[in-house]
DNA sequence: ATCGATTTAATCGCGCACGATTTAAATAGG
DNA sequence: CCTATTTAAATCGTGCGCGATTAAATCGAT
Protein backbone atom coordinates (compact mmCIF):
# COMPACT_ATOMS: atom_id res chain seq x y z
CA UNK A 1 0.00 0.00 0.00
CA UNK A 2 1.29 3.45 -0.71
CA UNK A 3 2.23 5.68 2.12
CA UNK A 4 -0.36 8.48 1.24
CA UNK A 5 -3.33 8.01 -0.41
CA UNK A 6 -4.45 11.71 0.30
CA UNK A 7 -7.01 12.57 -3.20
CA UNK A 8 -6.62 16.46 -2.72
CA UNK A 9 -4.36 18.50 -4.08
CA UNK A 10 -1.27 20.35 -2.98
CA UNK A 11 0.02 19.94 0.40
CA UNK A 12 1.99 22.90 1.47
CA UNK A 13 -0.03 26.02 1.45
CA UNK A 14 2.16 27.98 -0.85
CA UNK A 15 0.93 25.37 -3.58
CA UNK A 16 -2.16 25.41 -2.06
CA UNK A 17 -2.91 29.45 -2.83
CA UNK A 18 -1.96 29.21 -6.55
CA UNK A 19 -4.75 26.05 -6.47
CA UNK A 20 -7.20 27.53 -4.59
CA UNK A 21 -7.25 30.51 -7.00
CA UNK A 22 -6.54 28.81 -10.02
CA UNK A 23 -9.59 26.46 -9.22
CA UNK A 24 -11.93 29.26 -8.20
CA UNK A 25 -11.18 30.44 -11.29
CA UNK A 26 -12.48 27.61 -13.43
CA UNK A 27 -14.85 27.54 -10.96
CA UNK A 28 -16.24 30.98 -11.70
CA UNK A 29 -16.15 30.01 -15.50
CA UNK A 30 -18.82 26.91 -15.60
CA UNK A 31 -20.95 29.57 -13.50
CA UNK A 32 -20.64 32.11 -16.15
CA UNK A 33 -20.57 29.71 -19.26
CA UNK A 34 -23.97 29.02 -19.74
CA UNK A 35 -25.23 32.43 -19.07
CA UNK A 36 -22.86 33.55 -21.96
CA UNK A 37 -23.85 30.52 -24.32
CA UNK A 38 -27.46 32.32 -24.34
CA UNK A 39 -25.89 35.45 -25.17
CA UNK A 40 -22.95 33.94 -27.64
CA UNK A 41 -20.11 35.20 -25.51
CA UNK A 42 -16.96 33.65 -24.23
CA UNK A 43 -15.82 34.79 -20.36
CA UNK A 44 -12.94 36.60 -21.98
CA UNK A 45 -15.36 37.95 -25.00
CA UNK A 46 -17.67 39.13 -21.88
CA UNK A 47 -14.86 41.20 -20.22
CA UNK A 48 -14.17 42.77 -23.07
CA UNK A 49 -17.76 43.74 -23.94
CA UNK A 50 -17.72 45.00 -20.41
CA UNK A 51 -15.38 47.32 -20.58
CA UNK A 52 -16.50 48.89 -23.87
CA UNK A 53 -19.67 49.24 -22.35
CA UNK A 54 -18.36 51.11 -19.91
CA UNK A 55 -16.41 53.48 -22.37
CA UNK A 56 -16.47 53.03 -26.23
CA UNK A 57 -13.42 53.53 -28.81
CA UNK A 58 -10.62 52.05 -26.92
CA UNK A 59 -6.89 50.93 -28.61
CA UNK A 60 -5.70 47.83 -28.22
CA UNK A 61 -2.80 48.40 -25.76
CA UNK A 62 -5.61 50.07 -23.62
CA UNK A 63 -8.11 47.18 -23.53
CA UNK A 64 -4.95 45.00 -22.76
CA UNK A 65 -3.94 46.96 -19.77
CA UNK A 66 -7.49 46.74 -18.35
CA UNK A 67 -7.29 43.12 -18.72
CA UNK A 68 -3.63 42.36 -18.25
CA UNK A 69 -3.60 41.18 -21.28
CA UNK A 70 -1.42 41.87 -24.59
CA UNK A 71 -2.06 42.00 -28.45
CA UNK A 72 -0.89 38.11 -29.41
CA UNK A 73 -4.17 36.58 -27.06
CA UNK A 74 -6.16 40.31 -27.88
CA UNK A 75 -5.88 40.55 -31.71
CA UNK A 76 -8.07 37.29 -32.64
CA UNK A 77 -10.37 37.65 -29.71
CA UNK A 78 -11.39 40.84 -31.29
CA UNK A 79 -11.28 39.85 -34.32
CA UNK A 80 -13.58 37.35 -33.53
CA UNK A 81 -15.93 39.67 -31.37
CA UNK A 82 -15.45 41.18 -35.11
CA UNK A 83 -17.10 38.48 -36.96
CA UNK A 84 -20.00 38.40 -34.62
CA UNK A 85 -20.52 41.48 -35.92
CA UNK A 86 -20.09 43.26 -31.88
CA UNK A 87 -17.45 45.41 -32.53
CA UNK A 88 -15.53 47.22 -35.48
CA UNK A 89 -11.65 47.81 -35.88
CA UNK A 90 -9.97 50.58 -37.50
CA UNK A 91 -6.13 52.04 -37.60
CA UNK A 92 -6.16 54.88 -35.98
CA UNK A 93 -5.72 58.28 -38.47
CA UNK A 94 -3.26 60.19 -36.97
CA UNK A 95 -1.14 57.43 -35.23
CA UNK A 96 -1.71 54.23 -37.96
CA UNK A 97 0.26 52.06 -35.08
CA UNK A 98 -2.85 51.38 -32.85
CA UNK A 99 -6.25 49.88 -33.37
CA UNK A 100 -9.21 51.53 -32.18
CA UNK A 101 -12.03 49.26 -31.21
CA UNK A 102 -15.87 50.38 -31.27
CA UNK A 103 -18.52 48.85 -30.68
CA UNK A 104 -21.57 48.32 -33.43
CA UNK A 105 -25.44 49.18 -33.02
CA UNK A 106 -25.77 45.35 -31.98
CA UNK A 107 -22.73 45.31 -29.93
CA UNK A 108 -24.32 48.63 -27.88
CA UNK A 109 -27.82 46.75 -27.58
CA UNK A 110 -26.14 43.13 -26.37
CA UNK A 111 -25.51 44.95 -23.35
CA UNK A 112 -29.20 44.43 -22.62
CA UNK A 113 -29.20 40.50 -23.14
CA UNK A 114 -26.33 40.49 -20.51
CA UNK A 115 -28.03 42.81 -17.95
CA UNK A 116 -29.18 40.19 -15.62
CA UNK A 117 -25.66 37.97 -15.25
CA UNK A 118 -24.35 39.55 -12.88
CA UNK A 119 -27.01 38.98 -9.98
CA UNK A 120 -26.99 35.26 -11.15
CA UNK A 121 -23.02 35.65 -10.32
CA UNK A 122 -23.66 36.74 -7.02
CA UNK A 123 -26.69 34.48 -6.05
CA UNK A 124 -24.16 31.59 -7.03
CA UNK A 125 -21.19 32.53 -4.58
CA UNK A 126 -23.63 32.56 -1.53
CA UNK A 127 -22.22 35.76 -0.40
CA UNK A 128 -23.25 39.87 -0.03
CA UNK A 129 -22.01 42.20 -1.96
CA UNK A 130 -19.90 43.61 0.95
CA UNK A 131 -17.79 40.35 1.12
CA UNK A 132 -17.30 39.82 -2.34
CA UNK A 133 -16.10 43.47 -2.68
CA UNK A 134 -13.73 42.65 0.26
CA UNK A 135 -12.59 39.53 -1.68
CA UNK A 136 -11.96 40.74 -4.78
CA UNK A 137 -9.89 43.75 -2.78
CA UNK A 138 -7.83 41.54 -1.39
CA UNK A 139 -7.40 39.27 -4.38
CA UNK A 140 -6.48 42.38 -6.70
CA UNK A 141 -3.54 43.42 -4.29
CA UNK A 142 -2.53 39.66 -4.34
CA UNK A 143 -2.36 40.54 -8.08
CA UNK A 144 -0.87 43.35 -7.54
CA UNK A 145 1.94 41.92 -5.36
CA UNK A 146 2.52 39.29 -7.54
CA UNK A 147 2.86 41.58 -10.89
CA UNK A 148 5.25 43.23 -9.30
CA UNK A 149 7.35 40.51 -7.83
CA UNK B 1 -14.95 62.52 -25.52
CA UNK B 2 -16.40 59.50 -24.33
CA UNK B 3 -18.50 59.81 -20.64
CA UNK B 4 -16.90 57.03 -19.09
CA UNK B 5 -12.93 56.77 -19.78
CA UNK B 6 -12.35 54.32 -16.88
CA UNK B 7 -9.40 52.13 -17.95
CA UNK B 8 -9.99 49.45 -15.16
CA UNK B 9 -11.89 46.13 -15.55
CA UNK B 10 -15.31 45.22 -14.28
CA UNK B 11 -17.62 48.01 -12.35
CA UNK B 12 -20.04 46.13 -10.18
CA UNK B 13 -19.01 43.62 -7.52
CA UNK B 14 -20.14 40.09 -8.99
CA UNK B 15 -18.30 41.16 -11.58
CA UNK B 16 -15.36 42.13 -10.56
CA UNK B 17 -14.92 38.99 -7.98
CA UNK B 18 -14.23 36.90 -11.29
CA UNK B 19 -12.43 39.48 -12.80
CA UNK B 20 -9.83 39.28 -9.93
CA UNK B 21 -9.82 35.36 -9.33
CA UNK B 22 -9.49 35.57 -13.41
CA UNK B 23 -6.36 37.61 -13.27
CA UNK B 24 -4.62 36.57 -9.65
CA UNK B 25 -4.63 32.73 -11.24
CA UNK B 26 -2.93 34.45 -14.49
CA UNK B 27 -0.59 36.43 -12.14
CA UNK B 28 0.12 33.18 -10.10
CA UNK B 29 1.18 31.46 -13.64
CA UNK B 30 3.77 34.42 -14.36
CA UNK B 31 5.10 33.58 -11.19
CA UNK B 32 5.02 29.79 -11.41
CA UNK B 33 6.34 30.11 -14.98
CA UNK B 34 10.21 30.80 -15.16
CA UNK B 35 10.75 28.49 -12.15
CA UNK B 36 8.69 25.41 -14.00
CA UNK B 37 10.64 26.55 -17.17
CA UNK B 38 13.87 25.24 -15.34
CA UNK B 39 12.71 22.06 -14.85
CA UNK B 40 10.70 21.06 -17.80
CA UNK B 41 6.98 21.43 -16.82
CA UNK B 42 3.98 23.68 -17.32
CA UNK B 43 1.79 24.60 -14.19
CA UNK B 44 -0.70 21.99 -14.30
CA UNK B 45 1.86 19.30 -15.35
CA UNK B 46 3.66 20.52 -11.99
CA UNK B 47 -0.22 20.48 -9.91
CA UNK B 48 -0.12 15.94 -10.92
CA UNK B 49 3.54 16.06 -10.37
CA UNK B 50 2.40 17.67 -6.16
CA UNK B 51 -0.20 14.67 -6.46
CA UNK B 52 1.95 12.21 -7.50
CA UNK B 53 5.08 12.99 -5.25
CA UNK B 54 1.99 12.33 -2.72
CA UNK B 55 0.92 8.99 -3.61
CA UNK B 56 1.90 7.24 -6.88
CA UNK B 57 -0.39 4.98 -8.38
CA UNK B 58 -3.45 6.56 -9.47
CA UNK B 59 -6.34 6.83 -12.31
CA UNK B 60 -7.01 9.19 -14.76
CA UNK B 61 -10.25 9.88 -12.55
CA UNK B 62 -8.54 10.26 -9.30
CA UNK B 63 -6.16 12.37 -10.63
CA UNK B 64 -9.12 14.40 -12.37
CA UNK B 65 -11.22 14.22 -8.85
CA UNK B 66 -8.07 16.13 -7.27
CA UNK B 67 -7.39 18.47 -10.00
CA UNK B 68 -11.26 19.14 -10.81
CA UNK B 69 -10.46 17.81 -14.61
CA UNK B 70 -11.55 15.51 -16.66
CA UNK B 71 -9.83 12.89 -19.19
CA UNK B 72 -10.24 15.42 -21.98
CA UNK B 73 -8.05 17.59 -20.59
CA UNK B 74 -5.66 15.01 -18.67
CA UNK B 75 -5.23 12.17 -21.13
CA UNK B 76 -2.88 14.64 -23.78
CA UNK B 77 -1.43 16.13 -20.54
CA UNK B 78 -0.48 12.92 -18.98
CA UNK B 79 0.69 11.99 -22.34
CA UNK B 80 2.84 15.09 -22.54
CA UNK B 81 4.47 13.83 -18.91
CA UNK B 82 4.78 10.35 -20.28
CA UNK B 83 6.48 11.56 -23.06
CA UNK B 84 9.21 13.56 -21.39
CA UNK B 85 9.81 10.48 -19.52
CA UNK B 86 8.67 11.27 -15.70
CA UNK B 87 5.51 8.85 -16.02
CA UNK B 88 3.69 5.48 -17.50
CA UNK B 89 0.51 5.03 -18.34
CA UNK B 90 -0.50 1.62 -18.15
CA UNK B 91 -4.24 -0.08 -18.28
CA UNK B 92 -5.55 -1.88 -15.16
CA UNK B 93 -5.36 -5.59 -15.10
CA UNK B 94 -8.88 -5.98 -13.14
CA UNK B 95 -10.22 -3.94 -14.40
CA UNK B 96 -9.04 -2.59 -18.17
CA UNK B 97 -11.50 0.75 -18.59
CA UNK B 98 -9.09 2.34 -16.24
CA UNK B 99 -5.58 3.48 -16.93
CA UNK B 100 -3.25 4.02 -13.69
CA UNK B 101 -0.36 6.93 -14.15
CA UNK B 102 3.01 5.96 -12.01
CA UNK B 103 6.03 7.50 -11.45
CA UNK B 104 9.16 6.85 -13.49
CA UNK B 105 12.59 6.95 -11.02
CA UNK B 106 13.34 10.40 -13.44
CA UNK B 107 9.65 11.50 -11.96
CA UNK B 108 10.24 10.38 -8.25
CA UNK B 109 13.76 11.98 -9.37
CA UNK B 110 12.22 15.68 -10.37
CA UNK B 111 11.03 16.32 -6.96
CA UNK B 112 14.59 17.21 -5.76
CA UNK B 113 14.76 19.68 -8.67
CA UNK B 114 11.20 21.48 -7.16
CA UNK B 115 11.82 21.75 -3.97
CA UNK B 116 12.47 25.37 -3.70
CA UNK B 117 9.61 26.07 -6.22
CA UNK B 118 7.17 26.81 -2.51
CA UNK B 119 9.24 29.27 -0.84
CA UNK B 120 9.85 31.53 -4.06
CA UNK B 121 5.97 31.39 -4.87
CA UNK B 122 5.25 32.25 -0.99
CA UNK B 123 7.60 35.18 -1.30
CA UNK B 124 6.47 36.78 -3.96
CA UNK B 125 2.97 36.98 -2.51
CA UNK B 126 4.64 39.19 -0.01
CA UNK B 127 2.18 37.26 2.85
CA UNK B 128 2.46 35.17 5.65
CA UNK B 129 2.09 31.20 5.61
CA UNK B 130 -0.62 31.44 7.79
CA UNK B 131 -2.63 34.59 5.94
CA UNK B 132 -2.11 32.56 2.94
CA UNK B 133 -3.79 29.53 4.49
CA UNK B 134 -6.94 31.25 5.38
CA UNK B 135 -7.18 33.49 1.51
CA UNK B 136 -6.77 29.30 -0.13
CA UNK B 137 -9.54 28.53 2.76
CA UNK B 138 -11.64 31.30 1.68
CA UNK B 139 -11.33 30.34 -1.94
CA UNK B 140 -11.78 26.92 -1.73
CA UNK B 141 -14.60 27.57 0.22
CA UNK B 142 -16.58 30.17 -2.69
CA UNK B 143 -15.02 27.40 -5.03
CA UNK B 144 -17.10 24.53 -3.72
CA UNK B 145 -19.94 26.69 -3.26
CA UNK B 146 -20.10 27.68 -6.76
CA UNK B 147 -19.41 24.09 -8.11
CA UNK B 148 -22.91 23.13 -6.16
CA UNK B 149 -24.44 25.91 -7.62
C1' DA C 1 -26.60 -15.82 -20.19
C1' DT C 2 -27.95 -11.74 -22.39
C1' DC C 3 -29.01 -7.08 -23.37
C1' DG C 4 -29.23 -2.35 -21.81
C1' DA C 5 -27.25 1.05 -18.76
C1' DT C 6 -23.24 2.85 -16.61
C1' DT C 7 -18.43 3.87 -16.18
C1' DT C 8 -13.72 5.10 -17.87
C1' DA C 9 -10.68 7.04 -21.25
C1' DA C 10 -9.83 8.82 -25.44
C1' DT C 11 -10.85 11.88 -29.34
C1' DC C 12 -12.26 16.17 -31.72
C1' DG C 13 -12.86 21.07 -32.27
C1' DC C 14 -12.51 25.70 -30.61
C1' DG C 15 -10.94 29.51 -27.88
C1' DC C 16 -8.00 31.39 -24.92
C1' DA C 17 -2.92 32.52 -22.74
C1' DC C 18 1.55 33.48 -23.74
C1' DG C 19 6.67 33.36 -25.20
C1' DA C 20 8.96 34.63 -29.24
C1' DT C 21 9.24 36.84 -33.48
C1' DT C 22 7.82 40.00 -37.28
C1' DT C 23 6.03 44.13 -39.57
C1' DA C 24 5.15 48.70 -39.88
C1' DA C 25 4.66 53.29 -38.10
C1' DA C 26 6.30 56.99 -35.20
C1' DT C 27 9.94 59.34 -32.71
C1' DA C 28 14.57 60.90 -31.28
C1' DG C 29 19.35 62.13 -32.07
C1' DG C 30 23.08 63.37 -34.74
C1' DC D 1 17.19 64.80 -43.18
C1' DC D 2 18.33 60.09 -42.32
C1' DT D 3 19.10 56.38 -39.43
C1' DA D 4 18.47 53.98 -34.78
C1' DT D 5 15.39 53.14 -31.44
C1' DT D 6 10.95 52.57 -29.43
C1' DT D 7 6.12 51.45 -29.92
C1' DA D 8 1.68 48.99 -31.54
C1' DA D 9 -0.31 45.18 -33.48
C1' DA D 10 -0.16 40.97 -35.73
C1' DT D 11 1.61 36.26 -36.39
C1' DC D 12 3.18 31.63 -35.02
C1' DG D 13 3.55 27.50 -32.16
C1' DT D 14 2.38 25.01 -27.92
C1' DG D 15 -0.44 23.72 -24.09
C1' DC D 16 -4.28 23.88 -21.55
C1' DG D 17 -9.84 23.78 -20.52
C1' DC D 18 -13.92 22.02 -21.84
C1' DG D 19 -18.43 20.73 -24.41
C1' DA D 20 -19.64 16.99 -27.18
C1' DT D 21 -19.03 12.57 -28.87
C1' DT D 22 -17.08 7.86 -29.26
C1' DA D 23 -15.26 3.25 -27.87
C1' DA D 24 -14.74 -0.24 -24.92
C1' DA D 25 -15.20 -2.64 -20.57
C1' DT D 26 -18.10 -3.62 -16.62
C1' DC D 27 -22.29 -4.08 -14.08
C1' DG D 28 -27.15 -5.23 -13.44
C1' DA D 29 -31.58 -6.82 -13.83
C1' DT D 30 -34.02 -10.04 -15.55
Amino acid sequence: MTPDNTTQAPGLPEDLICFAAYSVSHAFNQVYRPLLDDIGLTYPQYLVMLLLWRGDDRTVKEIGQAMHLESNTLTPMLKRLEAIGLVKRARGTSDERVVRVKLTQAGVEKQKAAEHIPSCVARATGLEAEDLSKLAQTLEDLRAQLTKA
